[in-house]
DNA sequence: GCGGTGACGGTCG
DNA sequence: CCGACCGCCACCG
């Protein structure tokens, strides 16, 4: 396990329930701003297990960028059940939902 | 060690 | 508002 993937996980357990977080502010708050894609891998490589909220990180259009057969249906799902609504686009409002990270 | 790929983001049209 | 393009960089074969 690398240290940067241990930050991106710590950074994903402070988005608080009913909330969500973009990839990009997930990898600002890890300390890898501009490697969103990092970020990414490392929630691909998440095991279900580990108590990472991984399906509160969308990407910045606020839509799950995770194919519809690869998760992404079971990601919505999750999220819904937190409260989080997704609109006919099936996108969610981040000016509602998004993360506004306190320190 | 090289090249292609990708749970992305920002900009342009 | 939405789609297309380009740029960044770590991971995998």
């Amino acid at each position: 396990m690398s240290d940067s993937y241990d930050r991106i996980y710590a950074a994903v357990r402070r988005v608080p329930r009913g909330k969500v977080a973009t990839y990009g502010q997930i990898a600002t708050i890890a300390g890898l701003k501009g490697h969103a894609r990092q970020v990414g891998y490392a929630l691909h490589a998440l095991k279900a297990s580990t108590g990472v909220p991984w399906q509160r990180i969308i990407n910045a259009k606020g839509m799950i960028s995770l194919g519809p057969m690869r998760g992404g249906v079971s990601q919505r799902l999750l999220l819904e059940a937190e409260g989080v609504t997704f609109d006919a686009g099936g996108r969610v409002s981040l000016a509602k939902f998004g993360w506004k990270r306190r320190r």
